[in-house]
DNA sequence: ATATTAAATTGTAATCATTACAAACTAAAA
DNA sequence: TTTTAGTTTGTAATGATTACAATTTAATAT
């Protein structure tokens, strides 16, 4: 067992959550790929390494993931949720165009007249076109 | 014919769209209301008056609206579309006691060290506890 | 007006992401 | 080893949305 591999099971317990090789399979993809993925997307990846690997799993594990603030979810999209292991403040970019999704820093904005409330989830999405596809016209 | 009704079949017009019962029916369920409904909530708000009314219809109505600029889509719930007939600049509270959507004025924030791209929409929304909801304990 | 054409509405069936659930499997505890 | 608890898996169900063809309504031309 690698160094990395170490860690993430030790982060994993850390956070509460049992480690198993599936679990520590998908926590490995987000914190590889950083790239937003969708359900199939990180079934596609990893169903060489598992071939028993199930949907269901994925499912489940990123709920787990989520109710234990390890993952964020990303509604950007209408028909398929994504997934963020990064959960510090930051929103997203989507260009219509390529539709790469980009990580945007920002400030966290100000809200006006709204009091004496709590928050659990900032989510900041953006749609447009990326500097590299406003390049081609 | 109303005032009223008269006002958004114009408005209608000027923006490309060809008015029906249907059209209009549902562009003012969406101006009355403000509550950022489902298709479900404009379907069974509507069902009693138009007794022939489709979900698809309301589904091809809304894409209509959407394309023609006159209503945002919402995807701050992961299961469900919602609609806002608001469409400046403003974000979303959702709180996870009482469900409710509120709407929440804010500072278009400011992006760091992200350029030269354009914006088509803008999504802030937030989740946590009203005020009314962190009276009761 | 009437006939013709185009567009809007409707109902039904298909799609597809997600969830429910039970069985099989694995790991932990006694 | 036995018992118990937790995890993974496959299949079936759910439910929002879309595809599509038929019907109805509106617009245009004759």
């Amino acid at each position: 067992m690698d160094i990395e591999t170490t860690k993430i099971n030790s982060y994993l317990k850390s956070h509460d959550i049992k480690v198993s090789y599936q679990r520590a399979q998908i926590y490995k993809y987000l914190l590889k790929y950083k790239n937003h993925p969708t359900v199939d997307m990180i079934y596609k990846a990893l169903i060489n390494d598992i071939p028993s690997l199930s949907k269901t799993t994925i499912y489940n594990t990123l709920k787990l993931f989520v109710d234990k603030k390890l993952v964020n979810v990303i509604n950007i999209e209408d028909n398929e949720t994504r997934y963020d292991a990064d959960t510090t403040f930051h929103g997203h970019f989507k260009c219509k165009k390529c539709n790469k999704i980009y990580d945007i820093r920002l400030e966290k904005p100000m809200i006006i007249d709204f009091e004496n409330y709590s928050v659990d989830e900032y989510h900041f999405y953006i749609k447009g076109v990326c500097s590299e596809c406003n390049k081609i016209k």
